[in-house]
DNA sequence: TGGTTGAGTGTAAACGTTTCCAGTATGGTT
DNA sequence: AACCATACTGGAAACGTTTACACTCAACCA
C-alpha cells in the first residue's frame, strides 16, 4: 500500500512539483494555503512515507546510532540497549544493534558495517579497550562514538561506566569486613575482557591492603560440568577459600549452582558476590550481593550524549561520565563461618541482609 | 579517514570512471588488469568504503531486517535476538531493533519507522495478534514478514513459534499427575498478550479435561510489594491452592520469592511452574520447572525464512513453522503435600528432578 | 581487406530526496 | 505608470551508487 509511492506520486496527484510536497510536509518553505491542502489530500490518500533513504543521502545524516555489545545473553548489556533504544527513540533516532561476541576482530567487523551504513553515531563495548583496533579507528574518524561499560579505556575515549576497579576494591574490603581473608576471583574470558581484569586487580589492591593474600584466579566457562570440576580443584588446591568473587552476576549464580552440586552451601559454607547487579540476583534464594551498576542508565546516558553531539553540532568533547555504583548485600554473602565444620549448617544468617548499603560518592 | 571517500574520489585517483571503479570493487563486468589494479590499489590507499545508502538507493533493497519485540528484559526475547542477528550476520544482513514495550501503538509507529528505513523484511511479536493493526498493514504491504513467539495469530499470517496452548495443557497434565488439583495462573499482562491468554486457555483445558476446578486467574505486576500482596490475597481467598502457573519464568521467579516471603516454601508448600525455558532457571535453587521453548532458534528460523524470501524472490508462503519445546522438570515442582501442614519441612523432594522429560512432537 | 566479434571503457540516467535559484504573479508603493 | 517587495512556485543540481547503452580498439576470420 504506502510502498512505492514516492514524492513524486504526491507531487502529480496534488497538481505541482515535488518541490512544493517537500516544502509542505517538511513544513520548510512557503507554500499557499490552497498547495498545502491538496498536498496533505494527497499525501494522505496515497499513504505516502517519506523514503529515509533517499533523505539521509541527501542530507548526510541517517539518524541512525550503530550499537556493538559482546552479547545479549547477559542481561546487563541488554538493559543498557534497552536505555539506548528508549532514549534514542525520544529523539527520533534509530538503533542499528550487533553483537561480537567477544571477538575483537568481529568488531571490526561490526564497525565496518555500521559505518557502511552511515550511522551518525557509535556507542560500543570492546573487549580489549586498550588493545581495540576498532577503537583506535574510531578516533581517527570524526564521527561522535562513546564506550559503554569500559572505563579508563586510556587514550581519553569517551565513555559512560562505572569504575571497575573502584568497585572490586569496595568488594574486597566489605569481604575482608566479613572476615574473609583467603578468596578467589572467578571469570570467564579473563584474557580478552579488560573490565574482567580491571574487577581483579580492584579486589587485589583492597586484599592486600588488609594484609591477606593475593586472591587466587579462577578462569572458568559457563559449561556447567567445566565450571564444577574448576570448582573443586579450587577447593582441593585451597582449602582454606571462604569466598568467592564472580566476575559478573551470571558466573555468581553459575559458581552458586556449581558449589551447590559439590555439596557446598552458599553462603555458610563459602560466600559469593557478583558484579553488575541483574535484576534477577534479587529474584533467587539466597539473594545475590552484587556491585549495582545502572546499565539501562549507562545506555540513556551514552545516547543522550551522542544526541546532543550531534544535534549541537559541537563536537562532543570527551566529557567521560563516570556514573555511581552500590554495593547491594545479599543472602549469598556471610561473615567467615569460622570454625564451623562444612556441612553442619550454622544459624541462620539473614542478618547480612541487614547491612548498610555502600555507594560511592556519585562523580558528576 | 575513510569518511566522505566516495566512489568517484577513487576514480580519479585510479584514473578512470567511477562506472569502472564500481565494476571492479564489485566483480560484477568487465575491467583490464591494469584498471583492475590501479582501483583496487587506489580505494586501499584512501580506504574506501562504499556508502550502502546510495546503493540501496539504487538497487531498491537495504539488506536490513526490521525486528519489533515488547522489551529486551525478558531473557527470552534477548535469546531470539541473538539469533536473528547471528543469522542476519551470516547472509550479510543487518538488524534494525526496537522495542515496543507490550504497547500496540508503539508497535504501529515501530513499523512505519522500519519501513521508512526500507527494511527488505520485518521480525515481530506483537502484543495481541489477532486486533493488531501493525499486523494487518503488514498483510497488505508486499514485504515478507513473520511473527514469532505469536503463534495461531489467525489470518495465516506466517509465523515461527511454539503451540502456547499445547504446551500449557501438558503443564496442567504434569500438574494433575503430581496431584494438584487446586491451581491458578499468574500473569502480567493478561489483556494485552495473546500468548498469556493461550497459555491459560491450555491449563484451564488440561484442568477441566482432569476433573479439576477452573484454574483460577490472578493478574498481578512486577513490583514486589504489589505481587506480595496479590499473591497473599489469592492464598487467603482459595487456600486449597497447592500450585501456581506463572505465564512465564521471570515471573515464576518472581513469584517464588514472594512466595518466599510469605514464609510460603517452594515446592513444600507450593508448587510453581514457570514457562520460556529461560537459562537462568537452571541456575537457581529450587531449579525452575518450566516449559523449554527454543528461543535463539525461533529467532534464527524467523531470519533463516526472511532471507531465503528475499534471495529467492519467490513470495514466501505462508510456511509457518511450529517449533517444538520441552517440559523441563525442576525443584520448584513437588507432589502435592498431602496433609503437611504450612511451616513443617517435608523430606527433601529431589526425587522431582527425575522426573522424565515430556516432548511434543517434532512438527516438520 | 572489410567485417565481425568481443573486451574494455565512459556517459548518463535512475533511485528519492532537499534546496538553491530563478522565475511569475500579486500587491503596494512612489 | 513604473517600480519594487513579497509570496509562491518549479526546474535542476546534488547526495553516492548501479547499470544500460554506446563507443573504441584490437584481434580474428572469411
Amino acid at each position: 500500500m504506502n510502498t512505492k509511492v514516492t514524492i513524486k506520486d504526491v507531487a502529480v496527484r496534488a497538481g505541482c512539483s515535488i518541490a512544493t510536497v517537500s516544502r509542505v510536509l517538511n513544513k520548510s518553505g512557503p507554500a499557499s494555503a490552497a498547495s498545502r491542502e491538496r498536498v496533505i489530500a494527497a499525501a494522505g490518500d496515497l499513504g505516502f512515507q517519506f523514503n529515509e533513504l533517499g533523505r539521509s543521502l541527501q542530507s548526510q545524516r541517517t539518524r541512525t546510532i550503530g550499537v556493538i555489545v559482546p552479547t545479549l545473553a547477559n542481561p546487563v548489556f541488554a538493559d543498557a540497549i534497552e536505555g539506548i533504544q528508549a532514549t534514542a527513540d525520544d529523539s527520533g533516532y534509530q538503533m542499528l544493534l550487533n553483537c561480537a561476541n567477544y571477538d575483537p576482530a568481529r568488531e571490526e567487523q561490526c564497525l565496518s558495517t555500521l559505518l557502511g551504513k552511515q550511522v551518525d553515531a557509535v556507542i560500543l563495548t570492546v573487549s580489549d579497550s586498550a588493545t581495540s583496533e576498532t577503537l583506535a579507528s574510531l578516533r581517527g574518524l570524526e564521527l561522535p562514538y562513546c564506550l559503554i561499560f569500559n572505563q579508563n579505556a586510556g587514550d581519553g575515549h569517551p565513555e559512560v561506566g562505572v569504575d571497575n576497579t573502584a568497585a572490586a576494591d569496595i568488594v574486597g574490603d566489605v569481604l575482608v569486613t566479613h572476615g574473609h581473608r583467603n578468596v578467589a576471583f572467578v571469570a570467564v574470558r579473563f584474557a580478552t575482557s579488560d573490565r574482567s581484569r580491571q574487577r581483579y586487580a580492584g579486589l587485589c589492591q583492597a586484599m592486600t591492603r588488609a594484609g591477606c593474600a593475593e586472591p587466587q584466579l579462577l578462569e572458568v566457562d559457563y559449561e556447567p560440568k567445566n565450571l564444577e570440576l574448576a570448582l573443586a580443584g579450587l577447593l582441593a588446591r585451597e582449602p582454606q577459600t571462604t569466598a568467592l568473587f564472580a566476575s559478573n552476576d551470571m558466573l555468581a549464580l553459575a559458581c552458586i549452582r556449581g558449589l551447590r552440586a559439590l555439596g557446598k552451601n552458599v553462603p555458610d559454607d563459602i560466600s559469593v558476590i557478583g558484579f553488575d547487579g541483574i535484576s534477577i540476583g534479587d529474584l533467587v534464594d539466597p539473594s545475590l550481593a552484587t556491585i549495582v551498576t545502572p546499565g539501562r542508565e549507562m545506555g540513556r546516558q551514552a545516547a543522550e550524549m551522542m544526541i546532543t553531539a550531534l544535534e549541537t553540532n559541537g563536537r562532543a568533547p570527551g566529557d567521560s561520565r563516570a556514573l555511581s555504583f552500590t554495593f547491594r548485600p545479599g543472602g549469598s554473602l556471610a561473615p567467615r563461618a569460622t570454625g564451623t565444620p562444612t556441612g553442619e549448617r550454622s544459624l541462620p544468617r539473614r542478618s547480612t541482609s541487614q547491612l548498610h548499603l555502600i555507594t560511592n560518592r556519585r562523580s558528576e
